[in-house]
DNA sequence: ATGGATGCAAAGTGTTTGCAGCCAG
DNA sequence: CTGGCTGCAAACACTTTGCATCCAT
């Protein structure tokens, strides 16, 4: 992606584009779907980059996180998960290969996704996660 | 509560039901609102019982998990929560004062919180948990 | 030159494991 | 007597912190 464009998302959080920053913010938006976990970031991003230190993955993540650039998923007493997408999604956890994926289909509507508000509590996030086995290691095991 | 009655509890899951068990399970039962932690647990029990280790607190939590005696809460990064309720149910986390409780009027139906498989994946649990401020923290805070 | 960001190592937290001793069946 | 449970300490995994250095403004 363009580095450009990155530098621009960052600066417009209030964020200091720095080429650490850049770099953890592109390989993010790669994996939309994937929701990979501090370490694997940090795997990915050393290999290229081996000055790389693990607290700065952990303290960029934070920040993106802070500043409503990323989400975090915590699941099932997993691993933190880092999402660029910040709009609340219902995701399902596979305890045999322990990847996590969206959920499209859960029958649950927006409204209570974006709820800001119950019995008189104030809501920041609603968190929906579905935990079991994955189409894939259905089959594998049957 | 009566002892017998959980010895009952214990050996009706298959589980031998030693002293240390019965305890746990006698103060998570009096807790079902309350969602404690193993290290309130192991607190709580531990004064009246000063032999008792950590160590046996989390292996008889995990062992009632295992069993379906209680389920565990985890919910953004805070340490595990144990629930003697088993039966899929929403909560909220407040991040002021740390207490995680029940919401009754989510606007999420049992169709959702009982599914059994999605997108033809299988479903062990469905977990909905809400993250803000509660109703006394706003109080106090305003 | 000033303040924030990085790299590194060490500390911290919550949880699990290994093992010896103990108890109940 | 035997297997499972307990207590203890050590190990573990993930994350945060402290601090010196570095970089951009």
């Amino acid at each position: 992606m363009d580095v450009e464009k990155l530098k621009q998302m960052l600066e417009a959080k209030g964020i200091r584009p720095t080429f650490q920053r850049i770099k953890i913010l592109e390989y993010l938006l790669t994996q939309k779907e994937t929701h990979p976990t501090a370490d694997e970031i940090y795997e990915v991003i050393h290999s290229q980059m081996p000055t790389l230190a693990k607290a700065t993955v952990y303290n960029t993540l934070n920040t993106f996180v802070r500043h409503g650039i990323a989400s975090v998923l915590m699941i099932s007493g997993e691993e933190a998960r880092y999402d660029p997408v910040v709009e609340p999604h219902p995701h399902f956890f596979c305890v045999k290969c322990k990847r996590v994926f969206n959920i499209q289909s859960a029958p649950i509507d927006d409204k209570c996704l974006n709820l800001k508000e119950i019995e008189g509590n104030k809501i920041f996030e609603v968190h929906v996660y579905f935990r079991g086995i994955c189409k894939e290691c259905l089959k594998k095991s049957s």
